[in-house]
DNA sequence: TCCAGCACTCTCGCCGACCGAGTGCCAATC
DNA sequence: GATTGGCACTCGGTCGGCGAGAGTGCTGGA
């Protein structure tokens, strides 16, 4: 009984499972296969993967369809790289680069992930935290408030309002301005707090108030978890025929509007060598449990990762063509960011 | 035959209707509601108002049900407004209060309307056409181009670059952000261009063609139909269990995947006038064919429509309370909106 | 104008039978 | 020792028939 027989099985068993999502007996898998044995043969092999926890029969009578275990060994040693066809990358290649800002790139990379996995896709925005400072802006209103507004390297745009101390010229908010951008140049958004600092004790008493206020309040602005933003698409894609789940598209959906929640999941999963997968109950979600997620980061041309972006769909799915898709538009995505 | 009972006897089909989610026969109805009358004469009614297309029957042995003409007639005629609690209402007010920045204040509307009415929400961000312009910013960036931020009054915030000339001097660029922000004080986005035109003119020949690039920038970044946003929340109330559409949710979803078209339905329907009400068929398009949809306009104190949220859910909806919701949200929106 | 009674229709749920797919095991074979 | 053909067995899905229940329309009388 080879040990690479029953591998040929059990990826026999994902390919066709996937492809026709119904249960894959012994009978079926030698005539669509190539595997030079009988259906009895292949029964022996079977046992001895349902033994190991790969596959298991819904019930007495029915095929085989693999378990979380199963498609986590296929995809770790048994699936081929598939990788796009040059109209296919072409296409993303355009695609993207005819967005005119940050949100448009952000739902131009969603819709292109939505229809070529035929999932669902999220796409984070750039993490303020891992952002750079690219201009700092001090508008006073004619309310008497100030406007800051925070544009980042990524292409983010923040705004905030502040109470303004009275008597404000433009020459202290220009020279206020000044010295904050040339303090945050080529800093990390999260380590512009200490140099701020040093920008706040070098002013005169007369305007440390406002000056600490500022550099608060963009502190604040950027480092709150809430302005973590997350864009969904191509949910539509979970009521089409080939996304029937157990437990019906109710938990599903329930994890998915949980954004918080769902970026945190994707946040852990990620590291920075590529593209990662959680297939089924590995994920901590339990409305995400009869899904898996396929995830990149990507992030400016340099390598650093700025963002996170995923594809959702059942266990149950091409995982070498969704993984394939997911990094591609990782991989362009970060080279047309810094717009 | 009184006119009045069949109303009556109208009204009671549409409200057991909506709760139960079951063909209401005429037993049932005269036990639950005082009509005064017997059932057989209930049933003399059915028959007239089947006759006017404002009940029909599923099938032979079935009770009846509401047909969209008579849900129609019911928003218009027979249901009574009830208004939200106090308690309700406060806690909208403090909720949308909370908000930190305009997009916040949009993701708080949603959740606020999804909660309230148990359906899937369209909240609009203000339109760039309908905003005024608070402030315009050039930033010289390191690679020699000009960034443009434009921010709006109702706290929209856009950004594109330019192809700056070179000698580009502080000065200069400080000039023409004066005069662009003193031209375009007061006035409405889409009045700008003639203002812009106007500063254009009067710059000497030497900065000209820099000053027609930045108003061209700005007017088409403004006008541009794809600039206008929607946000969707409470998806997954779609999948509870009130909310079994005949043909199933894929045609729902698709609709609502469709932003732009979604957002020109929103707009037709909507009229200065309050909340607007589309049933079934009377929805453009096909795939909202089993859905109402409940609209407002929202905006600034004093009156002006920016932008638009609305609830969307089966034709058997909760029609007054999804009216109150949507009034109550839209209104104290508008009071909170130009943060 | 209303109402009680009655015959009629149609859906839904239940039951039993049948069919086919797929399995596990065993003895024979390579 | 691995492979294979044969065979008995299990079990879910489907189909037809049947009865119960709900609701209607109609008719004739108050």
């Amino acid at each position: 009984m080879s040990e690479e027989r029953r591998l040929d099985v059990l990826r026999a068993i994902v390919e066709d499972y996937v492809r026709t999502r119904e249960p894959v007996g012994s009978r079926i898998l030698t005539e669509r296969h190539q595997l030079g044995v009988s259906p009895a043969t292949v029964r022996n092999d079977m046992a001895a993967l349902e033994e190991a926890g790969l596959i298991a029969q819904p019930h007495t009578s029915a095929g085989r369809i693999p378990t979380d275990k199963g498609y986590r060994l296929f995809v770790d040693q048994l699936a081929e790289v598939r990788p796009l066809t040059m109209p296919q990358k072409r296409a993303i290649e355009t695609f993207l680069s005819e967005a005119v800002d940050l949100d448009d790139v952000v739902a131009r990379a969603g819709r292109l992930i939505a229809q070529l996995t035929g999932q669902v896709a999220v796409v984070q925005y750039p993490s303020l935290r891992r952002s750079g400072l690219r201009h700092l802006e001090l508008v006073p209103t004619a309310e008497g408030r100030l406007l800051v507004v925070v544009i980042t390297d990524t292409g983010r745009v923040e705004q905030r309002f502040l109470d303004a101390p009275v008597g404000l010229d433009d020459g202290t908010l220009g020279e206020l301005r000044a010295r904050f951008n040339a303090a945050a140049a080529g800093h990390r958004l999260t380590e512009i707090g200490s140099a701020f600092a040093r920008v706040t004790e070098a002013m005169s008493d007369e305007h440390r108030a406002l000056a600490t206020a500022v550099a608060e309040v963009v502190t604040a602005a950027l480092t709150e978890e809430s302005e973590e933003r997350i864009v969904l698409t191509g949910q539509a894609n979970l009521a089409r025929s080939s996304m029937r789940f157990e437990q019906g598209l109710r938990p599903v959906l329930e994890a998915l509007e949980e954004q918080v929640v769902l970026l945190g999941l994707l946040t852990d999963m990620t590291d920075d060598a590529g593209v990662a997968v959680s297939i089924g109950h590995e994920n901590r979600l339990a409305g995400l449990s009869e899904t898996s997620v396929v995830t990149s980061g990507y992030g400016s041309s340099d390598g650093d990762t700025v963002a996170i972006l995923s594809s959702i769909g059942p266990t149950r799915m091409d995982y070498p063509g969704t993984i394939a898709a997911v990094r591609a538009v990782a991989r362009y995505l970060s080279r047309v960011l810094p717009s």
